[in-house]
DNA sequence: TCGACAACTGTAAACGTTTTCAGTTGGATG
DNA sequence: CATCCAACTGAAAACGTTTACAGTTGTCGA
């Protein structure tokens, strides 16, 4: 409640001396400011400095949805880099919108510094809406156009798949089955392409009847292994995109009794909490989401720095290394 | 970039019509200010209207960990309703350290209108601090001291260990193990102290040995059920406190090969992701986190209206029902 | 003792709003 | 046609900072 003024006044000093010692400039009666600061209980008012100095001290941060752990995670990751700068994170989920996305967008800007996204849609639209912001923005997991002209945090969607083709074809599989999620994302794309590429370059197509192409959701996961169970094809292995889907499609092939890996190999992308404690403790193509999160924020931090001093640093495009975490959900395909 | 002046100016009326209209009042050339708004693609600065208003139309939410999943459910549930009011929301993490928490409160309070928080500890430092805010303040899940003057949002947590006593009992166990959280937070004391009072009613003692109270960690589930393990007590079911703790639990459990139910019951309170996919799909306590969130968003947003006023709605406490989720980890004790 | 200079200080303007107060308009009423 | 009043309008102050600018000190060397 107490303003500069009064400070000021206690100290018997003027704002500016305030303000200075404030700033961390030499002043003559810091002692005494300091004295009246803790007196009063003074703390600057953000909205004033933030009108006076254009800058806020917050990063906004977009994701499809706050209560998705993997996004959590990575809340938590930019939240602990950002914290150490004194930014504070303003949160929101647009839902996998678009159109809830740039109105979250134009309720928070103008109260944040920046802009972490994982972005709803990658098209064009997104990328002119991020580009009007005119602010620094960052992109985490996905992108918006081939050219997007911003910062880019992802993790190497190609390698992970590779490695889970790699893997369940020298376990001897040779009959697979896909779930992927929306080839509008970079992750949906990127892990579809690269697994069946992979699959193709050892002779090996797989059937349409096996592909299945959706929502990044535990509902698609479930409706999509339940299709492959109602109508068999003879798949030994199944690669899921993502973890989501992945408990969907394992709710379906519990339900079902089908046995992993007696039955199907089951591998997906992402890690999930307890994935080593199911009847077949899931092997996965693990992503380090916290780290993820330290980029973005770096990435972000550092452009604010400069932001609209000529002397920008280049474009970055981080890319964080998966691993395959082999646990018990694959084996070789059983002999006939 | 644009200001209300620029409005204005383009308009051909004073800034103070600008102003008015986007307030909702009338005005004579609506239509005009309207064009000029959407030609510049003007919106009013925030920072400028806080520090008039001395409103901020945000939200600061505190908990231990975003990136436990109970909690970032409940921001999301804050989240829901809060945006419906056009009110941001600001986290960040406490790691469930006092120093922590107050040193974010202090960053935090000066841009937002109220806070929401599941205080780290429940003493009496913890009611000074919010109480020095001068904000309205909802506590979630805990509480501080006796008299903490803040509304509260809760869940049944007496009815929840009791219901899990009772479930257990009927099943015919009688020689009972429990694994409870920080016997400082009310959701620690109460699961504990309610769930071993059940039992005493029916006449039973659980044996010290049998006793586990620690932080609510999977870190230290693990340890716990490993001690258990480890010390044989002849317990035939096992109480625990929350999911995380549960989780550990599990892992230790699962690890020795105990099985469950056979060898042991097992009924935790919080469901988690997965828990009925487990080799024995987990019975247990559930709550509703987000509608945990909305209540307690509810309850700041209606008291953030009359903050101030003199006519101050009372205090409210909601306390939300759980629900007894039965699964497969619970059957009657092995009869010798 | 004087002047130069470094080091500090205070005044006032500016940031972009909202709102009070004192008008101005124009239609209805007598 | 004068008056009144409701309905609107604009100028200016205020919110709490930071900072350019123009001083004011005090020290040091000559």
């Amino acid at each position: 409640m107490a303003n500069i003024h009064d400070v000021a006044k206690l100290a018997g000093v003027s704002i500016a001396s305030v303000s200075r010692m404030l700033a961390g400039e030499n002043v003559r009666s810091a002692e005494a400011i300091r004295q009246a600061i803790t007196d009063l209980g003074y703390r600057p008012n953000a909205s004033a400095r933030g009108l006076r100095l254009g800058k806020h001290h917050s990063i906004a941060v977009i994701v499809p949805d706050i209560s998705n752990p993997y996004f959590a995670a990575l809340v938590r990751g930019i939240e602990e880099r950002a914290m150490t700068q004194g930014f504070r994170i303003v949160v929101a989920s647009s839902d996998e919108q678009f159109s809830a996305e740039s109105e979250l967008l134009g309720n928070l800007i103008d109260a944040v510094d920046a802009v972490a996204i994982v972005p709803a849609e990658e098209g064009d639209r997104t990328r002119r809406m991020l580009a009007d912001l005119n602010k620094p923005v960052v992109l985490i997991d996905r992108t918006v156009g081939d050219e997007p002209g911003f910062d880019l945090v992802h993790v190497d969607n190609a390698s992970g798949a590779k490695a889970a083709a790699d893997y369940l074809l020298s376990l001897g599989h040779r009959s697979f089955g896909i779930i992927s999620g929306r080839q509008d994302t970079v992750p949906g794309r990127v892990r579809h392409q690269v697994f069946l590429q992979t699959l193709a370059d050892a002779g090996i197509q797989v059937p349409a009847e096996a592909v299945k192409i959706g929502e990044f959701s535990r509902d698609f996961g479930r409706r999509a292994a339940q299709e492959l169970i109602d109508n068999p094809t003879g798949i030994t292995a199944l690669f899921v995109g993502n973890n989501t889907m992945a408990q969907g499609a394992l709710l379906s092939l519990h339900a079902a009794g089908v046995s992993i890996p007696g039955q199907l190999s089951f591998l997906c992308f992402d890690d999930f909490d307890l994935a080593e404690l199911l009847p077949a403790p899931v092997t996965v193509i693990s992503r380090p989401a916290i780290a993820e999160g330290h980029a973005a924020a770096d990435l972000l931090l550092e452009r604010i720095e400069h932001f609209g001093s000529p002397d920008q640093p280049p474009l970055e495009h981080k890319v964080l290394p998966v691993s395959l975490t082999i646990r018990q959900s694959c084996s070789a395909p059983a002999s006939n």
